[in-house]
DNA sequence: CGTCTATTTGAGCCCCGTCAAAGGCGGTGG
DNA sequence: CCACCGCCTTTGACGGGGCTCAAATAGACG
């Protein structure tokens, strides 16, 4: 797994938005393309913790960016059953490209409290134009972003609820890592045992006991919504995690800005 | 749901490629356009039955779109499970935009006799350059694909295996409606019933006993890998379906090349 | 300090998995 | 035309992983 500090944004990352850190773990991007992506994030919109950002049905007309906070994707059944298709972290877009649709077919709700950039499809439009290594970048983002929905199919298929909770936790230390926010071994982690129920097609009662079984067994430790990982291999060997789907290896480096 | 015939291909639509079928859901297609559909499809491929296409770990070097037959995508564990995460039909990418990555994070394989169209990055990339139209209308399919991948989510997520089983057998069947492949309510359905275990997250014996259920209650019939729907909206019922993914309803219309 | 939500615990059971074996069906060759 | 073989389907008995229902406890927040 290649840490982000591996790959240093050009110049002073500490202003760079969180999307910027992101599409750098796949290639360096210019002041520039850092500044044009700065610019996006104009308009912010804030939503409340538990509250919709985007309903199933409705016509999707801007594209939404995360800033801040943790989010949701989820669809649901007539009986009231519900699944969790995806999280969303500061960087990720909630819904790339689904302005693109006549209506949504998920739902899109704040986990924590969340800020998104909201960004008129003219401009996320001419931002690529004029951009070819961002435009790539995205590219790679939405490539890795429906990699990680098969392996989700894999892992609601076939792993067993005490390895798929484990796949679930590390893939988000994983992301939240690229992202800068996680500390050594821990990070935040603000998920209630009903939204990880939700999001591995398991009951909020299973995945308590699954967890219980997880600290148990030294590798995971979780309370008050802080998250630790003592080793990292072990989580792995728990989970049957295969690093595959993030593509952090991989050739986009040749458009980098600083050759 | 949206019968192909109620918007025929322009002229001559027996030759048409089946893509052009399929894309001619969200828009239709100008003759031309048809004609560099056709030039896609120069050189195909013949792989046998349960042979793979690609594996993964292996670099995408070229496009593949199924001409004949059909496959599946899947992953699989360490310990050998394995899921399908996606079938393909005549029409059907089998990879796009996956040439973008390095290697692939989940392998390709033919169920029946396939023939697929291998297309040079090259041509795609001048195809889409200069056929707007078709352009638009593969990244509606884009999109499409990712709305199945969640559709799916929720299936092996929350549906029971009665009703999971009823589903995916429906979503076959309108994807086969679309593409012409479907005579009344019959259709070939050559999957057997260690495929559906695959892409359900259940085992061949469960699997089994669910059919013999639907068969029982009168909601499909199949034997010797033909498969009859007698009544669609009860199976739709069972199937606790819900069209919206499939996006049949939208914009792209206007972008109809007989206005 | 009271209320609301989230976590934890327990008992019972059911859906689905496992293991094993017996049919059916298509293909192939004698 | 029949015998054989391999794959697929079907059936049965049994066990277990995860669900249900219910209630107690612990935190978070005002």
């Amino acid at each position: 797994m290649r840490a982000n500090s591996l790959s240093p944004i050009h110049g002073s990352a500490a202003q760079a938005p969180t999307l910027a850190l992101k599409l750098n773990a796949f290639t360096r991007l210019s002041v520039e393309d850092i500044e044009a992506l700065q610019r996006l994030t104009r308009s912010v919109r804030s939503v409340e913790p538990r509250r919709d950002i985007m309903r199933e049905g409705e016509q999707p007309l801007h594209v939404h960016l995360a800033v801040k906070g943790w989010g949701c994707r989820y669809k649901s059944l007539p009986d009231g059953k519900r699944q969790v298709v995806g999280f969303f972290l500061p960087g990720d877009f909630c819904d790339l490209n689904a302005y693109a649709l006549k209506e949504m077919d998920h739902s899109i709700a704040a986990i924590t409290p969340v800020k998104v950039a909201v960004i008129g499809r003219e401009d996320m439009e001419s931002l690529i134009d004029s951009h070819p290594r961002i435009a790539q970048a995205l590219r790679w983002n939405d490539l890795v972003d429906q990699g990680t929905q098969r392996e989700w199919l894999l892992n609601l298929g076939q792993r067993s609820a005490y390895a798929r909770i484990a796949h679930l936790i590390l893939e988000l230390f994983l992301r939240l890592r690229i992202v800068g926010m996680t500390e050594g071994h821990s990070c935040d982690f603000p998920l209630t045992q009903n939204d990880i129920a939700d999001a591995t097609g398991l009951t909020a009662v299973h995945v308590n006991r699954m967890l219980q079984e997880l600290r148990g067994d030294g590798i995971i430790e979780l309370e008050r919504k802080r998250l630790t990982i003592p080793d990292l291999e072990v989580l792995k060997e728990a989970a049957m995690f295969n690093p595959n789907y993030l593509h952090l290896e991989h050739e986009g480096r040749h458009l980098d800005a600083s050759n």
